[in-house]
DNA sequence: GTACAGGTTTACGTTAACGTTAATTACAAT
DNA sequence: ATTGTAATTAACGTTAACGTAAACCTGTAC
């Protein structure tokens, strides 16, 4: 399922509607140069392949990276693609972003602790007031 | 270890150095009602306890907070906790916080091994590379 | 033919979380 | 007395990732 062939065209809305973003967006995406989708007349159309690059631009999104490192990394894949150099720096990031999830694990698991102690007190003097130990 | 008591006290420039933050970042905490530091003359003197309060105003900032969600958990916590009204209240508050915590820690895990699966592939490929089998 | 639902460019506005001077004060050492 | 280090307030500057008009074109529906 959602395989398109080479062919297929979307205009900006189509895409802005199954990604659940604004055409602004996209269009933002492209004066960064993260993507050239062609044009008939003065409007965008675009192929599958700019699709996909959209969806990557999101993962990268969701992933923690900024629209400047996913740049980094399509500029890297695009010049010198399969490079031993653009492996090498793709997974220098790759482990950088690994260490920030590691530190919010940690965080997490820390704060659900003191979440628990919080609402333990909570529910100890709401017993209290419930035997009317306190007015 | 990392243990103080309650009268040790702290320069503005200590605690930026521990933290490795600046002191214009934590006289922006305060300027945001996140701390309130007492003072000897015009300086910021700092006691454990806003110590232990900018401590927690990183995690929650590694957790992806903003400050003004940080301040309004201080605020909860600082309120009345006479009241039982303002104790349910926080009960519920900690409740959704850990409904939140436990989506973010299923995010984390799913983004993990997608970066399990982009690292391995990047290594496979090194290895072709090494062995020759790609110019 | 006119309304409308899309598309276009240009350009200024917005928010968060500080950064960056500037001008001043205060204590500590040389 | 001067130099150095750390502190202060006030206020304007910055960055990312868009939002939000304004003013325009353009193909289809009625």
């Amino acid at each position: 399922m959602n395989n398109y062939d080479d062919e297929t065209t979307f205009a900006i809305g189509e895409l802005a509607r199954e990604f659940d973003i604004t055409p602004r967006s996209i269009r933002f995406y492209e004066e960064q140069g993260l993507m050239s989708p062609s044009r008939t007349g003065q409007n965008r159309v675009y192929l599958n392949k700019d699709r996909v690059r959209l969806k990557l631009i999101l993962r990268g999104k969701r992933l923690g990276f900024s629209l400047a490192e996913v740049k980094t990394l399509f500029d890297m894949y695009d010049s010198n693609p399969n490079s031993a150099v653009q492996l090498e720096a793709m997974l220098e990031m790759t482990e950088q972003k690994r260490a920030v999830l590691r530190q919010q694990l940690e965080d997490i698991q820390m704060l659900m602790t003191e979440l628990d102690d919080v609402e333990a007190r909570c529910r100890e003097e709401l017993a209290e007031l419930k035997r009317g130990k306190i007015a």
